[in-house]
DNA sequence: AACGGGTGGTAAATGCGTTTACCAAGTTGA
DNA sequence: TCAACTTGGTAAACGCATTTACCACCCGTT
């Protein structure tokens, strides 16, 4: 019961030596301060007692805990953007840090709880994360505490991370041109309500503007904008639905996101349309989902795990002011009919998603190998 | 720049008192060892300084820190069971605690590391999660290190909290019988390798007892099983398709998991079957999916969130070796014909259903709002 | 012989809150 | 009046690691 942790002090004793010298043996720079007897000692102590430092202990001193703070929303634990804390997590564990995770809500309460909870146990920093890309405000704060904003941005604090939506959106339009598709193309969902609500602005009026700018640039145009103010699988099958039973020139979808682009699926199917045959459809987001559609869903993903990272990685270096924007990946599956792609414009589509793909290092993810048999 | 934080000298300097009696003041039962005054001038000052004590040193001398750690596979922050960690942190919060969350994707060697870090930490106990309900190796620990297995078993640790998988498979039985369905009924994707595998006996084998009992009891059995493997999607469909394309007097698909049944909604749409009208399907884990597919998938969910809140309930309690098992909510949505209920058997389905939601206290979760239109 | 400069260390203070041991002054009770 | 409490409170130790200030000793100079 209670076995008393091994502490400094006992492995001062065991390597006959004061626990001033074993710290700074332990921690000092590896110069030659004491002698190589006396390192060895130290050493062979600490391996023998199984000596590790009491974090909260040095803490105390030294105001580092290797600790960081990841306050969310509700982003952390949510399937939407699990992929935040898995990246940050991961960072962290190989800065030899580790996090402490709160929600919050949104609830203004609760955040300032979650503040002062972390900064009662001296963490190195706090991320602060959201689930919708957004302008977020924060609880009053020490001068001293990093801060990075991830999926987020504030005014008061300059470092964030963010997602390259306007590229993300010109890759959209460039994956359906490439393929040949120059006519016929719906943009299924985009809202300009949504555009300009706060939540979701930061995010979709970037999308937004890459998309419009990439199509005007090929001199491509929709042929119809069907919107809505809700992004879920029902509302995709009610927009395409009514599309496809008004008219039948639409070769292409243009989906905001993947659930809107599943219950266009589903619309397609009950009308005898096959998906990447008759119809191509191309969305944002790269949900768990669009692996598993049939045929397996051609889409723009958002890069979570990857901002999850950087904004840990940024957390711990010393930058200051920085809007990170991190490369959403093409992930290439089987919804995009092939068709003549000898048109000047599909050349030029071709180049542009070739050159943005050398450049974010991104090769086509997990080319559909599942979902796309 | 670094404004020092406010300690419990400064308050104790403000009420004229000393830090000993500061400390009392604040910790100490509310007996009147000390005058209303003293009382007075103590919270007076904090509440002017806003004090907050450093967990770090508190933990030093109390060896309490009101944080916990939470040490995964994988499970924290995958969408497969990240009810998990967000109950667990619900939970936290309501107890005044806060949690660090490692990952280690089941290498021994991140184990120990997670499980030393967090120790250097102080926290007040951890909870051992997994993915896949499972036999669980742990690090060794000092004895008194409170645990909690989550999601998974470890003989030497008498805590653990697993979902009621025996009651669950006879939910999902019941359901169908007590809509009528008495024969055409077939069971899809179980496999005795898959039962007798260590990694996912511990859940899956539970799940099919309680499915075969219930099927005896009620005098009913299945007319073919498909077993498989994987259980994904495209298992499901292929299964499916095979079955469909072989036999025509297939009533009802009881689905090893939604991810499975998800494939079967895709062979049985493709051949002009409708759920919901023409074939019954339930299924288990209430995915997000199960509520995007049209018609709503009926499922036996698994109750992620309840049992993460358990585990953190349990850890901070005393009690010592239980198994504590949380019931598996039914939620109806739209995938279950109604036939003839007016057999016996039908009527003793629906009477055990009764009965098992009258005592888990689980209404009908959420009876298909969404994905059911 | 006295001084400057390494070399190899250590004692003690520090960070912050809790806890033990003790104390002074006032009350009671016999 | 004196011993025995009570009341209201404090000094100091403690938990653990880091860090500052200092020390003893030896060597080589001048």
């Amino acid at each position: 019961m209670a076995v008393r942790r091994v502490t400094l002090a006992d492995v001062a004793k065991l390597a006959g030596v004061s626990p001033t010298t074993a710290s700074l043996i332990l921690n000092g720079k590896p110069d030659t301060r004491f002698s190589a007897d006396a390192h060895r000692r130290v050493h062979q102590a600490v391996a023998e007692l199984g000596y590790r430092p009491n974090i909260g202990a040095r803490a105390l001193r030294t105001d580092r805990s290797l600790t960081i703070g990841f306050i969310s929303d509700v982003v952390a634990t949510t399937r939407f953007a699990s992929g935040l804390i898995r990246g940050a997590l991961e960072e962290a564990e190989n800065a030899g840090h580790v996090m402490l995770v709160l929600e919050t809500g949104s609830d203004p309460t609760r955040e300032a709880e979650a503040v002062g909870a972390v900064l009662d146990r001296q963490v190195d920093g706090i991320v602060f994360a959201t689930m919708r890309a957004r302008e977020m405000v924060v609880p009053a704060l020490p001068e001293s505490t990093r801060v990075v904003m991830l999926n987020a941005t504030n005014a008061g604090f300059g470092v964030s991370v963010l997602p390259d939506e306007e590229t993300g959106g010109r890759s959209a339009v460039d994956l359906l041109a490439a393929a040949g598709h120059v006519e016929g193309i719906v943009l299924i969902g985009q809202n300009d309500e949504v555009e300009r609500d706060l939540f979701r602005s930061a995010t979709v009026a970037r999308r937004v503007h890459g998309l419009r700018s990439e199509m005007a640039e090929l001199g491509l145009g929709f042929i119809a904008e069907e919107s809505s103010w809700d992004w879920e699988p029902e509302n995709g099958y009610a927009l395409t639905a009514s599309l496809l039973d008004r008219r039948d020139d639409v070769r292409a979808l243009l989906c905001m996101n993947d659930r809107l682009a599943f219950g266009a699926y589903q619309a397609c199917q009950e009308r005898g349309i096959v998906v990447g045959r008759d119809i191509s459809i191309v969305s944002f987001d790269n949900d768990e989902l669009a692996a598993y559609l049939r045929p397996g869903l051609t889409t723009i993903g958002l890069p979570h795990e990857a901002m999850g990272r950087e904004a840990v990685r940024l957390l711990l270096s010393q930058e200051t002011a920085v809007e990170r924007l991190v490369g959403m990946p093409v992930v290439e599956r089987a919804s995009v009919v092939t068709l003549d792609r000898t048109s000047d414009r599909a050349r030029r589509a071709q180049e542009r998603l070739d050159e943005r793909q050398a450049r974010t290092g991104s090769a086509p993810v997990d080319a559909g190998a599942r979902g796309s048999a």
